[in-house]
This record gives C-alpha cells, structure tokens and sequence, in this order.
DNA sequence: CGTCCGTTTTACCGAATGGTCAAATAAGAC
DNA sequence: GTCTTATTTGACCATTCGGTAAAACGGACG
C-alpha cells in the first residue's frame, strides 16, 4: 500500500487496512461475547482486551471507549438482528409468510444468542442507548408488519389477532429460547438440544392460532 | 423485651425488633429497584443505601455484603414468582386451568415488574446462584405440570401439544411484557398499557391452541 | 543506514467500589 | 441516672475500573 496523502491522522478513526478490520472485528468479538454475559455494567475493559488477546491500551487504540465498543455492537444488532425482520411478503401465503418468519427468528436465537441476551440487557437496563431507534425504526417495522398483518385478517386468510401482540408474541417465544437458554436447559437437561422442540411446537403454536376458521 | 441468655453477638443475624425487620424490608425493597435496573454488578452499595435512606456502613450492618442483598432477593422470588405456580387441579377443567395461569402469570409481570427482570438479569448472566435451585426445584415442578398436561392430552381433553414446551411459552409469553416493557412501550406508545390487550391476546392464542381438534 | 508512521507496551492516574473500624449516638432495662 | 446493648456515622482502605501519556517497537521506503 503506498503513502495515502490527506491521511487523517486521529488514529484508527476508520478501518483501512486489513489488519485494522481484523483486530476491531476481534475486539467486537470479545466484546459481545463479555456484555452479552455481564451486561454492560459488568463487562470490565481488562476482560474484553484480555478475550481480545490484546493490552488494554491497545484496545483502547483501536476504541476509544468502552461506550464505542457497546455502541458499536449495539449498531451491529440492526443488521444481524432486525434485518431478517424484512421480509413478509404481502403476497405471499400468511401462514407460510407467518411460519416461516418464526422459524428465522428462532434460528437467529440458536445461531446467534449472544446477540439476543446483549440486546435483552440493553432493554433490561431501559435501553438507555436503542431507545430511539425503537420508537422510530422499529416502531415503524411493527406497523409495516401489523399492516400487511391486517390486510391478511381482513381478508379472511389468518385467524383474527391483534397483530402487534402477535408480533411480540413471536419475539417472546423464540428470544426465550436464547435469552432463557440457562433455564431452559435446566428445565430440560443440559445434554438436550431444546431447538428441534421448540421449532415443532412454534410452528403448532402459531398453525393453530392463526388457521382460519 | 427481656434480656435473652446466649443471645448472639453477630450483630443483625435475625431480624427481632419490629425496627430490625422494617429497615432490612427497606433495603431489599432498595436493592430490588436497583438490582433490576442495573444487573448485580451494575447496582452499587451506595445507590442500594441512598434508595434506602441509609448509609452504606448503616445498610452493611443489616446486609453483611451485596452478595448477601442480592441472594436474599433471589430467595425472595422462589415465594413472589415461583409460588403461583403451583396451582393447576388436574381435576380442573383443562382449558380454564392452563389459561387462569396464563392469566395469573400475566398479572405478575403487571404488578411485579422489578422481580421479573432481577430474575431475567440473574438468568442472563447464566444463573450463578440460581442454576442448582432451577435443575432440582424448577424442573421437578415443570415436571409435575408436564404430567398434569400429559394426562389432559392423553384424554383427549386438550390438543396434543409438548407439555414443557407449553410451559415455556407461557412464561415467556408472560414475562416478556415486563422484562421487555420498554420496548413494548416504544412500539405501542408510552402511554399505551398494554395489557389488557395482551391479556386478551393470550386469551385467544392459547384457547385456540389448546381447544380440541 | 535512517526516518516515518502505525502499533504496542509500560507505567501511571483519578474516581468509584465493596468493605472495615472505631468512635459516637440512641435506646431500653434496671 | 446508669449500665448495657443496638444502631449509626465518619474516616478510611485496598482493589478495580476506565482511561491517559509517553516511550518503545517494527515494518516500509528512500
């Protein structure tokens, strides 16, 4: 790579090499693995630098703070979490629309359930950093989807619902399994893989409380 | 009160005096606030002792260390949140008993709100001091409702569905209405309760999931 | 070689935090 | 009033935490 002239020259301000891409990945990396277990509070810098296999001065090069990183993560769940929250095609058949969109949801839990428990810490606490983008971004998703949902019961294709509860009702049941997972697998023993039961009995739960009469 | 022989002299072991017993009430009324805004290594013995109105060396003559607050509380919750668990007449009808326990378990998130995240928060972190209470405890009692279920299905009397599945479902049904309150609130409007609505909401999903083919 | 520049480390700082201690202060019991 | 015991307080401590400063390192290029 030769000189880049007009380099701004605040440190790590943007990735540009590949090496700098790596090491902030490492770092949001370790980072999600410690919030997402002990909450942001909890999360020291000296854990995640360590998770990292970096100093902890070193990690502040490339972060400034330990607000950036959670920011970071925090803007990171948009696209892996809320992403796969795009699609509903109104043309499509609601239940399948419906049914499948659950099962997306529950494997995003299964695949990705450090993402789920940092985004259920950061609501516990208030979500004193997503609330705008909650009220505006996501609300505007729900009445997206509460729409086409609507649209679907007026023309008789789904059973009557409120489709907003509907709606928390599918993030509630497939965030459980991620968020709940300790519990979960108390419940059901540590060796039992809960997923396959989960998605069968989603997919009941949802069949029989949308089937048209 | 007259003097008691071989009374023991580690100051505040059990509460006697009627005082005793209303200030350590105050501090785990304190602490629970805290604990469930800001996780267990969030809260601080400060903000636990101002929200009392005591000092923090007043508030450890009560409560030996945070540990011991925070597992108070997580006693506590075995009678606030785990004892209404236990009813369901297998000899009830099926349908009203399971659906009165959904409601039941409504109410709870409403009006305990704190004690349903200090328990989400305490789940989250992997449920350090929970875990052993949970494998024997929880899961006997999940066992015995299972049975209870199993017997309904098997009669006939309810569609089949998987009865620990069931269960989960209805807590996270539940509870996800306080533990995630701010964001129901940021998709409904602050001002909007939301609970009668899901009240009903419930009502429907698990009378139509339920109700006999 | 030296120099430039991005990176890493060592040493450190001030504030916050969980907790201690001993002295001071209520609060009965007699 | 006085003795005893329970309670409260202020001063303090060791550790941890988020963050900084500056020096050292290391490779690319002339």
């Amino acid at each position: 790579m030769t000189k880049i002239p007009a380099k701004p020259k605040g440190a790590a301000v943007k990735p540009r090499t590949r090496i700098q891409r790596a090491k902030r990945e490492a770092i949001l990396e370790a980072g999600l693995d410690v919030f997402s277990q002990e909450g942001f509070r909890g999360a020291t810098l000296d854990r995640i630098a360590k998770a990292a296999g970096l100093s902890k001065p070193n990690l502040l090069y490339y972060y400034p703070s330990k607000d950036a990183i959670h920011e970071a993560l925090l803007r990171g769940l948009l696209d892996t979490w809320l992403a796969p929250l795009g699609a509903m095609d109104p043309d499509g058949d609601p239940l399948t629309e419906i049914l499948s969109y659950v099962q997306g949801k529950l494997a995003l839990s299964r695949d990705y359930p450090r993402e789920s428990r940092l985004f259920a810490n950061e609501i516990l606490r208030g979500a004193p950093n997503m609330k705008p983008m909650l009220q505006t971004h996501l609300r505007q998703m729900v009445e997206d989807h509460a729409a086409i949902i609507r649209g679907w019961i007026d023309a008789g294709r789904i059973a009557p619902v409120d489709p907003v509860h509907l709606i928390f009702s599918i993030w509630a049941l497939t965030q459980h399994y991620a968020d709940f997972e300790v519990q979960v697998r108390a419940v059901m023993g540590e060796d039992h893989d809960p997923f396959p039961g989960a998605a069968a009995h989603l997919d009941t739960l949802f069949r029989r409380m949308l089937s048209p009469a």
